[in-house]
DNA sequence: AAAACATACATTTTT
DNA sequence: TGTATGTTTT
């Protein structure tokens, strides 16, 4: 019996609504295309709607809904995307997530043929770190003398590249990548002692599981006939295996992305999936949707005027589809916390004028940056909302319980026990804990395990010995107690451990701890409502995947603050970006290496295009960074954008400073040594790489003087005198 | 073994 | 600036 009547697919688009200025023939591919299908479309021109609308199509043309799987990046885009798929009317059901969880469903379900357990805990970055600073101490290896956070993101991007150690290894003819190969392969086996996979193993392993194991490809290929990625410019080389693998059997692989929107390369974004994927996919239709219903023509103007400094992209336009209207502002502000009030003051005048909170937002490039703006929020009454990554889940008190719970429910994790017993504290301390792990690893074995055995430990005093037992003897309990409902079960965890009373009572440092903990608690009992069958263990992993920034809430009626990078996929009425400086957007890490330069244009270039009809752009002529009160320089954005330092007048200023460059502005370069030769603005210098050029900028600091120096090339370079040589050419 | 203290250190963005 | 580790004291 068929499942739904069929319908054409034209129709099933009008139905839902779909005018977004498509073709006819766009639609029909949209609706009906078996194949291939490749959606290049703009800030604002409806793309992730392309998708629900395909989703309700497939289903209305007679496709069965689970057997559909649309993949996005964020939690939040996945909620997003299922809330709009179930107002479209149609029968529910189709498969709707994000990479890392597809990827965990799919890992517990074919452990077996993934040579894993499905009982493994997801390691976070703190976990990543500790174990690996673990593994080097008690290894002696000369990795030992490279950062752990260095070694971890060398790992990562090894990793995302879907290379094992010993694909590192065979390739590694240099001194750091020996000692990586040598890290990772230490790394990796403790994560395999530890019954743990880390946030890039989730996607390592799904990708060989569909290389390794055809008959698992094809019988996913049966199940998920539809396969839809948003944002798939995105995609790292993981991922993309991944999309590839499961569309391989049908082909029905339908891809949506914006080049000019891709802001993950550092997580190992590969631009050129999106760019190659028509070589990939030879018989794939493509759409290009470059209509933006969403901003005024001025914006994108200044948008588009801004990404053409990028080299590395497709010209691609952005065509206004709205009137004139709305205001772009440009302002200087004396500090970070002068542009808070200016920020502050805007926002309070355009509620004063009809404007919704909610539909106002603040971006900036780094989380540090919201304080000063919270701060004005809060003395002016302004109602607020942080959207912060991780957060909640990084709490000290949260980690605890989560700690007891994961050794609970995986008792080889060791980096849970370390937690949980250091936490349990009362009596076992640094030493114990040391000599408990020396056992362990001598007979290889997990803590756990050793803990049960700390009887037999002559190396440990008696005292400990008999605490480590009992420690092992209430895990063991809690162990056997662990069925059904979570949250009842983490109360009795949190209580019976003695761990709720150590918060109680005595180091109140922070107070609200166990209300935390509650919170904790209140979001277990939400997933115990929703799950069919409620089990910590899927409780873990599930909430491995989530991010404080799924928290943000868009009818909460309050000013939105992110970072630019939480704020892709969003809108708002009224829009502010501040911090536009050097070494802050573009980020310092980002000067050197043009490819990184352009990924901070484009992140400049998503802040822009999220504002429908107001725009306000916001420096600081001082931040305090780290502690320390510094004078900084305009992004080079800024220039891009058409503000050049000279034309100054067209920012609006507070007045208190007079913004004369050669003036030394400050105490701070009075005592400064000098030996740095000295620039004026206008004066002709050569470059040793860059070529001749005239000096734009000039901050004078001795030593530390900056330049900024725009080039014949075209191109605007801050460079530090100290580094730089940079000479006066003769005119 | 725990607390108090000192000192180094890194410090983007997210799953 | 804050954290996070190492060192000394109790």
């Amino acid at each position: 019996m068929p499942y739904h009547t069929p319908i054409p697919g034209e129709d099933a688009l009008t139905d839902v609504s779909f005018t977004n200025g498509l073709t006819d023939s766009q639609k029909k591919a949209v609706a009906h295309k078996d194949g291939p299908l490749l959606v290049l479309a703009g800030p604002g021109s409806g793309k992730t709607r392309v998708i629900t609308c395909r989703v309700a199509a497939l289903v209305r043309a007679g496709v069965r809904p689970w057997n559909i799987c649309a993949i996005t990046f964020t939690n939040k885009a996945a909620d997003e995307m299922r809330r709009r798929v179930e107002s479209m009317q149609i029968p529910s059901g189709a498969h709707i997530s994000t990479f890392h969880s597809l990827c965990v469903r799919l890992l517990r379900r074919y452990a077996q043929a993934a040579g894993i357990r499905a009982d493994f805990s997801i390691y976070d970055e703190d976990d990543q770190k500790h174990l690996l600073r673990q593994v080097l101490k008690s290894a002696d290896v000369d990795a030992e003398r490279f950062p752990p956070a260095r070694l971890l993101g060398g790992i990562s991007r090894c990793k995302n590249d879907l290379e094992d150690h010993v694909a590192v290894a065979a390739r590694a003819d240099d001194y750091y990548t020996k000692a990586l190969a040598k890290a990772y392969r230490l790394y990796q086996q403790a994560l395999d002692a530890n019954n743990a996979l880390d946030f890039d193993d989730l996607l390592l392993r799904t990708a060989f599981l569909l290389r390794d194991r055809p008959e698992v490809r094809r019988e996913l290929g049966e199940k998920f006939r539809y396969l839809l990625v948003d944002e798939y410019q995105d995609t790292n080389h993981a991922q993309y295996e991944i999309a590839r693998g499961l569309a391989l059997d049908h082909g029905n692989l339908c891809v949506t992305g914006d080049p000019d929107q891709s802001i993950y390369r550092w997580r190992g974004a590969d631009i050129g999936n999106i760019l190659a994927f028509e070589r990939d996919w030879p018989n794939a239709v493509v759409i290009r949707l470059e209509e933006n219903f969403r901003s005024r023509p001025q914006i994108l103007a200044l948008a588009d005027e801004l990404i053409a400094n990028n080299r590395r992209r497709k010209q691609k336009k952005l065509i206004p589809t709205r009137p004139d209207a709305g205001r772009i502002e440009f302002h200087t502000a004396r500090d970070e916390s002068d542009e808070a009030c200016f920020v502050a003051e805007q926002i309070r005048r355009l509620i004063g004028q009809g404007a919704t909170a909610g539909d106002i937002a603040v971006f900036y490039r780094i989380n540090a940056m919201s304080r000063a703006i919270e701060e004005a929020f809060i003395t002016r009454q302004i109602p607020y909302q942080v959207v912060r990554g991780v957060e909640f889940y990084a709490r000290k008190e949260i980690r605890d319980v989560l700690g007891y719970l994961r050794l609970i429910a995986n008792p080889k994790d060791d980096v849970a026990f370390a937690r949980a017993v250091n936490s349990h504290s009362q009596g076992i301390g640094k030493t114990t804990l040391e000599r408990l792990a020396i056992y362990a690893g001598d007979h290889n074995i997990s803590l756990d395990q050793a803990a049960r055995e700390a009887r037999n430990i002559p190396a440990i005093a008696a005292a400990a010995q008999q605490k480590l037992a009992a420690f092992a003897a209430l895990i063991e309990k809690f162990r056997r107690a662990a069925e059904g409902p979570v949250a009842p079960f983490i109360k009795t965890v949190f209580e019976e451990s003695g761990y709720a009373r150590s918060l109680e009572d005595g180091t109140a440092k922070d107070d609200n701890a166990v209300e935390n903990v509650g919170e904790l608690i209140s979001a277990a009992a939400e997933y115990d409502k929703t799950a069919e069958s409620p089990s910590l263990l899927d409780w873990l992993q599930e909430i491995a995947l989530y991010s404080d920034t799924d928290a943000y809430d868009a009818e909460s009626g309050r000013v939105s603050l992110m970072t630019l990078h939480a704020a892709k996929g969003l809108e708002f009425g009224s829009v502010f970006i501040i911090g536009l400086e050097e070494g802050i957007l573009p980020h310092e890490r980002a000067r050197d290496g043009t490819d990184d330069l352009e990924e901070e244009r484009r992140l400049c270039f998503v802040g822009i295009t999220r504002a429908r009809d107001n725009l306000t752009i916001t420096r600081a002529r001082y931040r305090t960074i780290r502690g320390q009160f510094l004078a900084t320089i305009p992004s080079q954005f800024l220039f891009e954008l058409g503000r050049s330092e000279q034309d100054d007048g067209g920012w609006q200023d507070d007045g208190e400073e007079q913004q004369d460059a050669e003036e030394p502005d400050e105490p701070i370069a009075a005592h400064r040594r000098r030996s740095a030769p000295v620039f004026r603005v206008n004066d002709v210098v050569r470059h040793g790489i860059f070529g001749r050029g005239r000096v734009k900028q000039y901050l004078d600091l001795g030593d530390d003087s900056v330049v900024t120096v725009r080039f014949d090339s075209g191109q605007t370079k801050s460079l530090a005198l100290k580094y730089a040589k940079l000479e006066k050419a003769k005119i």
